[in-house]
DNA sequence: GCGGATTGTTACAATTCGTAAGATTCCGGA
DNA sequence: TCCGGAATCTTACGAATTGTAACAATCCGC
């Protein structure tokens, strides 16, 4: 189990390298960046698990990336912002951020507050071994998946783990690298191949549409994303 | 499908009725409580949402509460405290708390935190960002276009780029250049063919007319407008 | 070892998307 | 009104990416 992963955007070399060494010695691996650009290019290759946003970038509009990471990457976002009126913190918030850290700040309860956001964000992974959703139910522990007419289809080791890795971050872009590394472990050259065949048969297993997927969309040239209204128990 | 409840906890009344009216103004379920027994009590009925909590409690330690509540409860605790310190910040996140709220504060912050939390908290039932315009209904999530027949018409992702960008900006001139930029990132000279190739697909699938396009209008020599009235949800 | 299941690999089909090139449209000047 | 150059649209093609069927290697229980 790797250690969680927090991206810094700021603009300011200083901030990014106090945030980093606070970071880094509470023991998350981080990543810092300077433009939104970078990020963005960033973000298809790993999935952060909380990324610390500054409203102020020179090269777009921060409250928009915000609502975008929220809905999209689904990771936790907390705003660090040298604007500190009520209404900008609402707006903030309002727009899908989980948090909203006022400049100056204390790198000590910055680190907290990024721990208390990945504490609720873990439950889900130590979340019991069926899950739900769209009228399937997957039995991780007998490598089951039911159907709504309780028909049962078994699914492969290899099957599975594509699954779960799929039923932990629904409705988020998981890109091809990101899913290498969590699956494969070593990623060799030729092997990504392996990944398009796994995901191929697990789709048959879902009876998917190959002309028109509904859970497991191809996002060209990024990775896939997993849509579906996941409950685990 | 009920509003959430939200539980207030405080020994100063004055803080419990603004909080109160704020959060019912907002929609929400509350049940507030001037001291600690009263709300331990109310928990053996019912199981908030979000539990709003101040520290300085005259029967019960605050923190010892919030640790409780967060372990055991499993719901979202956002402590109110009039302790400004970093230090008091930092326990009280530590110990379980999803947020830490410095008195005096604006109570649309209040409600805004707290929508925050529920937001994170039914992860599942998000529904993905959509978007209406002319008979027309856009699911970004989905990469589907649905038009008012219920037929639908998938879009790929760099033509959902494009899409993004126009409802974003609907009814303003979207000049070529700022097009290359929010979209390819950097400009190139013979590149911006991509540009009217990626419209000009987009235009099919919304089966515009070519000599008399209705929602995507060329500018000639500036760039392009989007027609249409969009709704966001 | 044998039969079956699982999984990686290969080869080829299908899709996406940028580029090139010709067709079309726009607009100012004659 | 007509003409010419520039801007834009469309179609076709090709490189890169992804899907999947078929085959091969591996593993496991009997």
């Amino acid at each position: 189990m790797t250690a969680p992963l927090v991206t810094i955007l700021d603009d300011e070399p200083a901030i990014r390298e106090m945030l980093t060494e606070a970071l880094q010695e509470a023991g998350f691996r981080t990543m810092s960046f300077g433009r939104a650009t970078e990020f963005e290019a960033a973000l298809l290759q790993t999935s952060p698990d909380v990324c610390l946003v500054d409203l102020s970038l020179p090269d777009k509009d921060g409250l928009t990336l915000v609502h975008r990471l929220a809905l999209e990457q689904g990771a936790s976002v907390i705003i660090i912002s040298g604007r500190a009126q009520v209404q900008d913190r609402v707006t903030g918030l309002e727009l899908g951020a989980d948090d909203y850290i006022i400049k100056p700040f204390e790198p000590a309860e910055v680190v907290a507050r990024v721990r208390a956001r990945l504490r609720k964000n873990a439950p889900m992974e130590q979340a019991g071994e069926t899950a739900k959703f769209n009228g399937w139910t997957a039995h991780f522990d007998r490598y089951m998946l039911i159907d709504a007419s309780g028909e049962e289809t078994a699914f492969s080791h290899a099957e599975g783990e594509v699954l779960r890795l799929f039923l932990e971050r629904p409705k988020r872009l998981i890109s091809r690298a990101s899913m290498q590394e969590t699956l494969g472990g070593a990623a060799g050259e030729s092997f990504d191949r392996a990944m398009d065949v796994r995901i191929s048969r697990l789709r048959t297993k879902l009876r998917e549409d190959p002309k028109n997927p509904q859970l497991i969309k191809t996002i060209y040239g990024a990775g896939y994303i997993f849509l579906g209204d996941v409950s685990w128990s």
